[in-house]
DNA sequence: CCCTCCGTTGCGTATTACGGAACTGGATGT
DNA sequence: ACATCCAGTTCCGTAATACGCAACGGAGGG
């Protein structure tokens, strides 16, 4: 079977992962019909008719009208309150994104450290009506984002050898691949307290990022700003980061963190 | 095969069905063993095993540590984004519940309609440390929730009629059965601006819902408060009616509806 | 140290889901 | 108006696939 390469372990329940496999791709097109769905996975009409009717019994997918594009369903925020209720950054994390994306008018994420990636898991768009993407849920590469630089930065060494070992992968022309180079940033990211992303995630996309501490210090998240490198430029950092060091013990205090 | 009684087609992918059967038990229990998960869905323990380790594989479900008990993984977030990225009153409406609920102490829910159901999109609990369960996701039935009510007053005779004809399910002792008394209340609902709920649903809780509008003055969704019935009192009724008002107006105007 | 309980692995079977092709039913175009 | 096209569903035979069974490995408790 033409398999698209991620056949690792036989062990899976393939009809499971497939219908996974959809839902992933419904989430990322935000909609796609049967056919695509099917072109997309590699597999026939048939089969992926079959796991759509399933999920769409489950409430997880619905379409339009009768006969429509097929998209996420409502079903699926039964398991959205499971996670948030687990995950309390996410529920109060909420308001704290929104107040000071208000007031930057740029996009705020809180991020966690999430095996070995940066997982954001809150989000509010900036007041500028430009509709940046919805990064919530969203695994982003460590060395590539300024969550990431900040949640690694206070990571155990293991953690940070651990990545520093594997290939740094490029995601945008300023990148940065170079082990070396990204262990001074690392270095700098501590001593300073921040961390900024120019470029390096995608072209045109400027990011800060502080962290947010825990009750015994440690550092549990980070919360960053992102917009157009032509508004987030070198020069408005201080001001922005002065705001995300706010937010960040608002947040700290929300969660029920004795701040010193 | 000894299949629980929900075999409705045979159209269905049985290992996607029991997957998200796994899901739904894990969002509803918190957590689970797959000893636990196997005797819940009347399938062998290896089954079981497979299927957790599947989802397991695609983050949508993870263990405590090495060995513990199972529930909704970190990567059940993108779907999340996904559904919220459609539905404006989920993001939006997070910060409105919070502050309502913040304000009076209750419980406060967002719905909307959906396929002749309430369904809870959003929630904040009150101050009050008794942790309400969560509703997030959770569809209830038109007849015995304030949201409901206001929800079915604003429907079109079609959807009325359509419920009105059906069985009217009693859910606790005081649960309206009687199609014509319903009629009343939907009447009265629609005049009042607001609706009620008296140990409809369960027995001693409370709620009232006021309608939340949309850009052309139609009803788009529902916000609620419930409580106890000992704190929710008729007297105080007047008070969180006008409460709700205020947010239900606030979140008209998050929304980008222009309120007259 | 043994016993119990929980989860995983190997294996053989037949259930189950898959792919192929034909069918339905809108929408489009000539 | 008719023919064509495209998207999705249904039917069917096959064998791949997921299932149940039973034995195994590992923790935790007595």
């Amino acid at each position: 079977m033409s398999n698209n390469g991620e056949a690792r372990d036989t062990a899976l329940v393939q009809s499971v992962d497939r219908a996974v496999a959809v839902l992933e791709l419904l989430a990322r097109n935000g909609e796609a019909g049967i056919t695509e769905i099917a072109a997309e996975l590699g597999v026939h009409k048939s089969s992926a008719s079959r796991l759509v009717y399933t999920l769409q019994a489950r409430d997880l997918v619905e379409q339009d009208g009768e006969r429509g594009p097929f998209r996420i369903g409502l079903g699926m925020l039964r398991f959205a309150g499971a996670v948030t209720g687990q995950l309390d950054y996410v529920r109060v994390g909420g308001p704290v994104c929104t107040e000071l994306a208000d007031r930057l008018g740029e996009t705020v994420n809180i991020a966690i450290l999430d095996s070995g990636v940066a997982l954001n898991v809150s989000q509010a768009r900036g007041g500028s009506a430009v509709a940046a993407q919805n990064w919530v849920g969203q695994r982003t590469p460590l060395h590539a984002t300024s969550s990431g630089k900040v949640l690694l930065a206070a990571a155990s060494a293991d953690d940070q050898d651990r990545l520093l070992s594997g290939d740094l992968e490029p995601c945008a022309p300023r990148t940065i691949t170079d082990p070396v180079k990204l262990r001074c940033v690392l270095q700098r990211t501590a001593e300073d307290g921040f961390a900024t992303c120019m470029e390096e995630l995608e072209a045109g996309l400027h990011a800060v990022a502080v962290p947010v501490f825990g009750s015994h210090g440690d550092v549990v998240a980070a919360i960053s700003a992102a917009g157009p490198a032509y508004r987030l430029s070198q020069k408005r950092m201080p001001e922005i980061v002065e705001e995300l060091r706010v937010a960040s013990r608002d947040l700290s205090v929300r969660m029920g963190h004795s701040v010193l």
